[in-house]
DNA sequence: TACATTCATCGAAGCGGTTCGACGAAGCGG
DNA sequence: CCGCTTCGTCGAACCGCTTCGATGAATGTA
């Protein structure tokens, strides 16, 4: 493999104006700089990156840790992933994807081991072990989910509390007086994914403001049970007027339950859910939903990191950022 | 951060001395070994891994190269990542995840620039761009996916031909002599999906060797056209007994489609698909299927990989490395 | 007891870049 | 025409680790 030294050596310069020439960080004159390209495409000449790595301290790359829990609905995970990565890779960075079952450890192998500039953690659970280990690095931290302690880290996620307040006066502006509301399944809370909580806290609230009944139910993620589920908490609550599912096992799962029991949307029952828009698509949900954006929150999460990356210190104070909930009226409500 | 030096001289030792204490490549006396653990500790060294690679031209990380086609169903995807991710990681590789537009450039930077010790590529079609660049690097390739040119690489892929023929066979032994084909849809084709066609063909055949009567169509990726396009299918061939699908979005959308026209299964009609496990049960298809293996692929790919990348020269020839297919009967056909 | 091994350790070179300070040549103002 | 910048380039040091060859001490052998 050629190296600067095989290019300075044939454009007839020394290895410090290679270094120049490709960094333009001092002037090179124009007969050089010409001798220098041709030299670099006659040798398919590549900057080697552990070397430049060693010599900056840049890796141009950040950690993408990602935690699979084999109860996950996978669909919604891509979408993060891919996020991330598309707008890493427009401000030149490169993605470690981590999938390591103890995230706390591999947090700590990339970032004291140099591997990467920065951290992104996926799926961020209110107490996550991550989070610590992330602070304790020298790299800057960002994470797509709202944990309970937010200090030191830039935080990104969908307002929840928000989207069920924005549900619930729909709900009520149509008139409804009893609702049922599918949460994430149990050991989702109880893993600490606080989205399910602080949907379903302000859910309640907001509702018993209004003085509207509801009734909350913990969904599943795995057929058969979802349907099983769906049907005995509709069998429980024959005078619920609508259904809120924020759960995306659940939801999908919806049609064909409601299909088979005959119930007609929104005739006989309203339905608001809280989706992607391209998991509605996927599925051809036809479900009024508040649309989370997975793509606009790893984008998000990857401009801050890179800004921090760039200078540190300099960047302001750890950000909360919980995105806006926008509610999409497909119909399926009355 | 500390460096090696800095163990080395809390220790009382060498740098080579702490080198060779950690990589255990020559021997290290009791004494000086506990000295220098206990620095270790001390300092909470850890190797740096940009210049690790570059003393040793190693960076112990593998390049997996995916590609997202917007027509593609997402779900099935993760499931190669990850099982991609979870395999390099026990065998002490870390992965750069890469999802550049442009796949052959992807390749070529990250294999010239030294970030990788090899490179798995996903999703590879019948004349991939990415395979020449990918022969052309230092770095040995695997793929996932079948291409026509075979040559260099290590391909593994399911033996789509050999479940066709599987599922005709079964049908055939049920007594259908007319059965619908839906294959991925027509894009895919033409991108070059080349499982597209070599499932249909080794269909028509082996249908047509038993006289069986086979319609073949191409499916949809997105609703609402998906559910259309499957009515319209039905609609013309309605002496058709058996159903074969060849594509994920429409057998997700399939239950209900035909829960709307009534249709029964097997009674009505015999339904035969295939996908994977999990995606099985994700959807909760309770489709007799070919049972593809996402996690085992890729498993299959890093491990050779990793051969490769142990013994260059040595790991034999290139190996095609078809997997043979299993019907599970869930009942859906009689 | 002398000599050949083995053991434990060290120093130096090298991996492939970047960057700082120096320096001669050219350009400039007065 | 002189002294001062600016320009273009070079050499050397450095980033943090691995590895080769050398060396003195301890051990084994005859």
């Amino acid at each position: 493999m050629a190296t600067i030294e095989d290019v300075a050596r044939v454009a007839g310069v020394s290895r410090s104006t290679v270094s120049y020439a490709l960094s333009g960080k001092r002037s090179i004159s124009r007969a050089t700089q010409d001798r220098i390209e041709a030299a670099i495409a006659d040798l398919g000449f590549t900057v080697n990156a552990g070397a430049r790595a060693l010599a900056t301290s840049q890796t141009m790359s950040i950690g993408l840790l990602s935690q699979f829990h084999q109860d996950e609905f996978a669909p919604a995970m891509l979408q993060y992933i891919r996020s991330v990565s598309d707008a890493a890779r427009e401000l030149g960075y490169d993605v470690l994807f981590v999938t390591d079952t103890d995230g706390a450890a591999a947090v700590k192998r990339i970032t004291s081991s140099n591997m990467v500039d920065g951290v992104v953690l996926l799926d961020v659970t209110h107490a996550d072990p991550r989070l610590g280990l992330l602070r304790a690095a020298r790299q800057p931290g960002a994470t797509v989910g709202l944990p309970g302690d937010v200090e030191g880290l830039d935080i990104f996620d969908l307002d929840f509390a928000e989207s069920a307040r924005l549900i619930i006066d729909h709900l009520y502006g149509l008139g409804h007086k009893e609702v049922v509301l599918i949460s994430p399944p149990e050991h989702v809370f109880e893993r600490g994914g606080a989205y399910g909580w602080r949907f379903r806290d302000a859910a309640v609230e907001r509702a018993g403001g209004y003085g509207m009944r509801i009734h909350t139910y913990y969904g599943e993620s795995q057929q058969p049970a979802i349907g099983v589920t769906i049907n005995s908490i509709l069998d429980a609550r024959p005078t619920a007027t609508a259904l809120v599912v924020h759960n995306d096992a659940t939801i999908a799962a919806l049609p064909l339950v409601l299909m088979a029991r005959g119930v007609k949307v929104p005739e006989d029952l309203s339905v608001v859910s809280l989706y992607s828009t391209d998991f509605g698509r996927i599925f051809s949900l036809p479900y009024t939903a508040v649309e989370s954006s997975p793509d606009v929150l790893g984008r998000l999460a990857v401009e801050q990191l890179v800004r921090r990356i760039n200078d540190p210190g300099h960047a302001g104070p750890a950000v909360v950022h919980l995105i806006a909930p926008e509610l999409r009226d497909r119909g399926s409500t009355a």
